[in-house]
DNA sequence: ATAGTATATTAGAATATATTAATTTACTTA
DNA sequence: TAAGTAAATTAATATATTCTAATATACTAT
């Protein structure tokens, strides 16, 4: 069998490494997931945006542009990138529609951005 | 004075999109320094990385190479990334160099990766 | 129906990110 | 001191991200 690790140095726990190995390769789909949201956090426009949605309830892509004076476009792609990642739901009233927080994830956000 | 809103919309309280600004622009620090951290973890590659260090306190670039079956140069420069943002700390023992969580932040990644 | 408005989408350009491959650095140890 | 090893760096490529500008869609309200 050959040698699958990457150097000769000694005093290496070989169990260790596999240990991590499978306790890393356990948690991948978790881990991926989590990875998704923190890159949709790790926008600071986004992370701006999430953080207006737990303090004010809910707003629409105007607000939005006003408030963090932007252009509407890039506003509405941002906020289809935190829809799709479940981040928000949409809801119209009228001619406007609403943004908010989506309820499942509420308290994961306020804990994460504390 | 020119309408600084976006839109014509009806019905909006343009004192709390005021106040929203107000209350966004405090924190923009604050946020940035936050997105940043979270693009960090953004990456399942290096969030993996991280995760190990929460639970094998210690490791070098050699057994992250095995553990996460990559080539050791991606493995150097994430770990650079990591330690750029304050999150890893490294110290040298013999011929290994072994990176841990800075304790400053552990707490804080244990929070928010949960 | 028609006009108007909020929002979404698209294409394109600029920038950023992540990997590979090769090389260099910095240290250890014989 | 010289050879060897772990780690860091660099350059290049591929891919992803974000914005602008233009256009399309979906709804409202007259």
């Amino acid at each position: 069998m050959e040698n699958v690790f990457s150097c000769s140095r000694t005093g290496v726990d070989y169990n260790l490494i596999k240990g991590a190995k499978t306790f890393i390769e356990k948690q991948d789909l978790l881990l991926e997931k989590k990875a998704k949201l923190f890159a949709l956090l790790g926008n600071v426009v986004r992370l701006k945006m999430v953080q207006l949605f737990l303090h004010y309830e809910k707003m629409c892509v105007c607000d939005l542009s006003d408030v963090l004076e932007m252009n509407q476009s890039p506003i509405s792609q941002h906020l289809r990138k935190l829809k799709d990642g479940g981040i928000l739901s949409s809801k119209r009233d009228g001619m406007t529609i609403f943004y908010s927080v989506t309820p499942d994830i509420k308290e994961d956000l306020i804990r994460i951005i504390k």
